[in-house]
DNA sequence: CCTAAATCTACACCCAACGTCAGGTTTAGG
DNA sequence: CCTAAACCTGACGTTGGGTGTAGATTTAGG
């Protein structure tokens, strides 16, 4: 697939392909002498990713560091015990934000409550 | 207390506190005619509770948008229902981060799992 | 009263993460 | 074979969230 097809699925510009590329976070899987750039179905999965990993508030530095790992395996156990550390350390972090959001959403229903209650009260009087 | 002891306290700039206070994210206590900002405690919750929000994800707008109603009532029944919708919305985007997250979650942890189960076999062999 | 430290304003600059634009090349379909 | 649509590169612009710096003013302690 060409880069407009794999932009459009990815949901995701051409420029911004073309800037990750830069990056180092996707690669197309074969630039014949033309320049055209042809993908195939893993490009798809890896720009889902990256968006996912943005979502989650890393740079995309911090997700070029580990992108790989989710598509290739590491090679020898350094490298695996080297992602299986990067993996817990992840965790570590989502651990916290689940515990940081989970509080903000208590924050906001008691919030809302009140809300409620004073609009209610601000039309009865 | 002026400004050096309050980014002191609150570990942002002073550079970043003027900044805030140029989109209405937090104001000084008072300023007479001499220029010098004096601040109140307050000032440290709100800017705590602004590094609360930006690591949730909020962008500075959104904040300044939703932040009073921490520190003060707002005014009015309109007032009050704009915030309730404000408050709606975030509720659902933060619904759904913590749904993405502890997808992202699961899939670390069988990662890991995996990544154990590798490490294990690499070094029996 | 004097001076060093803190603060003030205003403008310039920085980085990340893109988007826009221009001018040229490649491809696919009729 | 021709042309429109897709693609290329490179340079420049933009937005968000700040930081740096200069030159002037204010304050506090000896």
């Amino acid at each position: 697939m060409q880069i407009g097809e794999l932009s459009e699925r990815a949901g995701v510009s051409h420029r911004t392909i073309h800037y990750y590329e830069r990056l180092g976070l996707v690669k197309p899987a074969e630039r014949e002498g033309t320049g055209y750039r042809y993908y195939d179905e893993v490009a798809v999965k890896r720009l889902e990713k990256i968006a996912t990993l943005k979502r989650l508030g890393l740079s995309l530095d911090e997700i070029a560091a580990v992108i790989d790992l989710y598509f290739e395996d590491a090679s020898g156990i350094r490298g695996k015990e080297r992602v299986l550390e990067i993996l817990q350390a992840q965790l570590v972090n989502a651990n916290a934000q689940l515990d940081e959001l989970t509080a903000f959403k208590r924050d906001l229903e008691s919030n809302i409550t009140r809300m409620h209650a004073l609009i209610a009260e601000a039309k009865r009087t």
